[in-house]
DNA sequence: ATTTAATTTTAGACTAGTCTAAATAATATT
DNA sequence: AATATTATTTAGACTAGTCTAAAATTAAAT
């Protein structure tokens, strides 16, 4: 039996370590969960234990195949989840995402391939990012972030880095949306700030804005 | 802040005590929730300094109207998903009783609104029980149990008492369902066995049917 | 190579919820 | 009315998950 709050470790290590593939220290995860480091070195060894992933002392924590077993079938819930409530609720994606972390903890293999099939099999989340198939197979989609685009360009948004409200309703303010079509006009070397054509208007954005924002060439 | 298990308690004790209207003893709420009266104990108390229910030692628990206001608003979720479910992901009506039980924890004004919107505003779920609106408002429509039928009438199923798979597989492979016009032919006052006439054939149902299936006249 | 700083782990305590076993109260039976 | 049975509560212990404060380890800076 694995617990509601295992399921949030495994998910956050996916996340912190690139898909299970990196190394992920103690106060890494203790941020992310909005815990403590002290908590984290318990449930670790706990989640050891279970053969979930390895822990070495001082180290940090990898995922086995088995932790990311785990951990993609709550990305794929969560995902699924996300584009049903924008899709058939009228969910803005800024607000999917607090429900959704609920709501990937539903047991049930019959809900959430029958929620597939409802919602047509969809490729990509709200914001962008790829949802497993049932086997836990996806792919990620090429894209480069606004700040790594290169000036003259032509890009089409495809996801967000940052999916906090706060992020997602700035774009929203902005006319920025997936699907969007981008040029990048300048980028200024002392602030990192870019300058970019949406909807033949020209606006500038910050660097922390140009870092979360994922484009691809059209 | 209300957790999981007391929404739990505080959902059974309003079932137990009809909507909530009379007094409910502490072993048939270990019966109910399959746990030991000594940790029911524990829980009233809590639930009791919390406002959610008056308790007396040694003579049982009744809600209060905060309590009442908990539980219709997790029956209102638990009703509203189980349409979800046979409505929209294929389930069958032995089938959703189990998620339910956990989808009715989620806890989003928006999400349950907007689901009932999209569900059409349901009356009832697939057992014929009422849904409650977001007031918390709903009629019971007046049904008598096939036990307390009258030889000679028609009627109509309208519900179920036990929502148990067993049951309810039983009922399906009769094709006795919602809707499905019975007659009732003979009472037998041996085993209080009851003889009915569906779909123009005759069968026998046990007692322990005739008091669970829910019946109205056409 | 030491010292300092940052990170991580341990030790001990706390809450929520549960259990068993024993004690108490209420009810039923003689 | 006294006794036996049942229902309920208490006492004490356990697990999951968390915290603070102190100890231990690793990494960084002199
Ligand atoms: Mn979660
Ligand atoms: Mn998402
Ligand atoms: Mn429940
Ligand atoms: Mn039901």
């Amino acid at each position: 039996m694995i617990t509601l709050t295992e399921e949030n470790y495994i998910k956050a290590i996916y996340h912190l370590g690139k898909y299970g593939k990196e190394m992920v220290n103690t106060n890494a995860i203790a941020e992310a969960l909005d815990t403590k480091a002290s908590s984290v070195t318990d449930m670790v060894k706990k989640l050891s234990e279970k053969g979930y992933l390895n822990y070495k002392k001082y180290q940090g924590v990898i995922l086995t195949e088995k932790g990311k077993d785990v951990a993609v079938n709550i990305v794929r819930k969560h995902r699924l989840w996300e584009v049903f409530l924008v899709e058939k609720l009228n969910f803005t994606w800024d607000e999917v995402h607090e429900v959704a972390e609920h709501l990937e903890h539903i047991r049930s293999e019959k809900l959430i391939n029958e929620l597939e099939a409802f919602l047509e099999f969809p490729m990509y989340d709200p914001h962008g990012d790829p949802i497993p198939d049932r086997h836990g197979n996806f792919k990620n989609i090429d894209k480069v972030a606004l700040a790594q685009s290169e000036v003259g360009k032509v890009y089409t948004c495809v996801g967000v880095k940052d999916t906090s409200s706060k992020f997602l309703k700035y774009l929203d303010s902005n006319n920025i949306g997936l699907g969007t079509i981008i040029e990048v006009l300048y980028k200024e070397p002392f602030d990192n700030s870019v300058k970019i054509k949406l909807n033949a208007a020209e606006m500038v954005v910050s660097q922390n804005v140009a870092k979360n924002l994922f484009l691809k060439e059209v």
